[in-house]
DNA sequence: AATGAATGAGACTTCATTCAT
DNA sequence: AATGAATGAAGTCTCATTCAT
């Protein structure tokens, strides 16, 4: 996962220690990792705590050690997703204000996201819909703020002219997140086209149409 | 679900045939039916085969005298889904020639299958990766028939000067695609726009994009 | 288990039928009389479900086929037993008026309910302390009702000057219950007394005393 | 527990004679203390180690470190009541050579346990058929050394003439120690009659019976 | 003396599936 | 065509205990 050695690199996964001593930290991490590539590939239902703990190699009693459950895991990883959306999504807001701009960085920021966080992304829209009870409370909270922060940015350029006002700001909303989301399904780091290329295609696209001009 | 009901005339729900009261065809429907439900709820692998039958007023085993497993429902389900797909697309290739007026009318096509066939989408999607081995050989081959479809009238737009060349066939179908069904996350038939409606603004934001004409 | 052969001769375990045909009577049956055996010599809590499988000759599935859980098998003894005692309450109120008779009576009853339903009365007596919730509300609301019966008959007697009237009747009753309900610690059928012989030694106690006569 | 307060003077809550502040005499005890109200409370197996170290706010690890297993707990839990059963009962032997004062003295004494040690009570009589192998082989001999304490004095009460004949001493033995020991399951301190008032009927029933005198 | 990470056995339960009727 | 008893594999989770620090 490109995400584990680039992004978070302090806590690339050492070889274990132990004997001669315990790095919890790390082995919360292994397992993490373990459940996302597992899940991306399975999916959540499909995959064993069992599973996760060998991949991990490690035992299930390590993992209950760690997790209260395995929907707290499932939580962990949606909140780690949500978290590095957030802070990316206000980093947006606040680089720039012109709407286009801001557009065309917040599709690029979703298609990074999905390339650098693909066990993530595909966990968060598998599960999505079965969110539910108090343990994923905050969950929904913050997916609810992304999503908020997401039409927030259409609605502006609607309303300040930028885009055109015979197009609903919700559904061209809608769009825009189906287009990124679906990535998911088929975006390939090591493809033709780079990350950044293909976000520039969709914002030209979403931005320009596909009409070609007269 | 407005197609089982419309699309399964009273004619077929014949007499029942059998001495103690049977219709066999009747009950395998109500197993799909209640299956969609349930599936579309809670997800393929939260759903148990006792959940299904109980939702259709059935037992156990009256499930496997109709299906062979809880996959091969799931194939039908799947095969019934791709089946509509791939007979509307047939219709919209032959109906136009022009690449826009096919591709407005794909869009269409596409929410108005995600309003009508809300169960068989949210499946369809959500064990879109799952499905191998050579039960689904078939579903996936239609499957892929269908998105060579989608892919291919846009690359003919394309070919005929009809869409910008500086954008990817390719990526552009994608995002298409994803826009499209993306929609089985929030659209919503009783909302407050017409499902045709939410299919004009997607295809004026596909085509003419979301810029303010100058 | 005495009660199953003689106070219920007609579910007497017959021998597996099957193949040639299921008795899921019987299997019930088996699978609540193999959990008193083993519940009444080790504790509900050291008992599994694998056990009372095992010793029935049955597997964990049939277990669950005939109970929603090991709890639901705790209620349904703990109803059976509940479910004597307050027919046999009945018989007793109805069956005499003096006090005195009654009283030697509900002590002849309880003891032989000791001797009889072993299995069951220590389970009670084990678990009585931790029947909470949902499913044990009408265990409760029945063990309430048996209680308040033995309790009723006491509090007649001292209104109607039959008993002492320095003597507080809910003490009298707690003390009465005690030594009847203690009797499940060592009470033994092949004993040297008869249960009957018993009784007779515990109801001349409570009547008159231990104190050897002027 | 009032108990383990007032037979736990100060004095022995000496000064942490450990670098880090500990004091084991008294982290022991918390753990007892806390076992104590969670037994009570749930009975042995429901509670789990890690529940009697969170309320001594310890960890497993000093738990393990001063007892050896949770049967160990047990078993000192054990130890501690009988201990104290039999430092009391060779006071009763000793204090009184009338066979009904003795009783009278014996039951004020059960009562008064139950009411001082309902932890120690509850436990010890829930957990008295399961306490076996070598572990518990102690306990088990004094267990048996109270017994026969109990019983000696109502024999010898016989013996002497001070109680009827027509009674097994044995058989009036288990009685009186029922009575006594289901206290446990609702002598309450703070009810309307003192644990004395209790044991002074307790005695006239069993000395003179219920029956109100000619 | 105390910590807490880790283990491993075993607990309860679910569930797709089979099969005699 | 439909039933429902029974199976067996697998799943999630609990917990007493060990051990390096």
């Amino acid at each position: 996962m490109a995400r584990t050695t680039s992004a978070r690199p302090e806590t690339t996964r050492r070889r274990q220690r132990w004997p001669g001593g315990y790095d919890p930290e790390n082995t919360r991490r292994s397992l993490i990792d373990s459940a996302l590539e597992l899940f991306e590939r399975q999916g959540f239902d499909r995959t064993s705590v069992q599973e996760i703990a060998d991949r991990a190699q490690l035992t299930k009693g390590a993992f209950y050690h760690h997790f209260e459950s395995k929907d707290d895991l499932l939580r962990t990883i949606q909140e780690e997703y949500l978290e590095a959306q957030l802070t990316a999504i206000k980093k947006i807001e606040s680089s720039s204000d012109d709407p286009k701009a801001r557009v065309a960085e917040l599709i690029r920021f979703s298609l990074t996201s999905v390339a650098e966080y693909r066990g993530h992304v595909t966990i968060f829209y598998q599960e999505r819909r079965y969110l539910t009870g108090d343990l994923f409370a905050e969950v929904t909270r913050k997916r609810d703020l992304v999503e908020a922060a997401f039409a927030g940015m259409v609605a502006d350029g609607v309303q300040r002219g930028a885009f055109r006002a015979d197009v609903d700001a919700r559904i061209a909303t809608f769009g825009l997140v189906g287009m990124c989301a679906w990535a998911y399904q088929w975006l390939n780091v090591s493809g033709p086209l780079s990350v950044d290329e293909v976000a520039r295609q969709f914002s030209a696209m979403v931005l320009q149409g596909l009409e070609a001009p007269a």
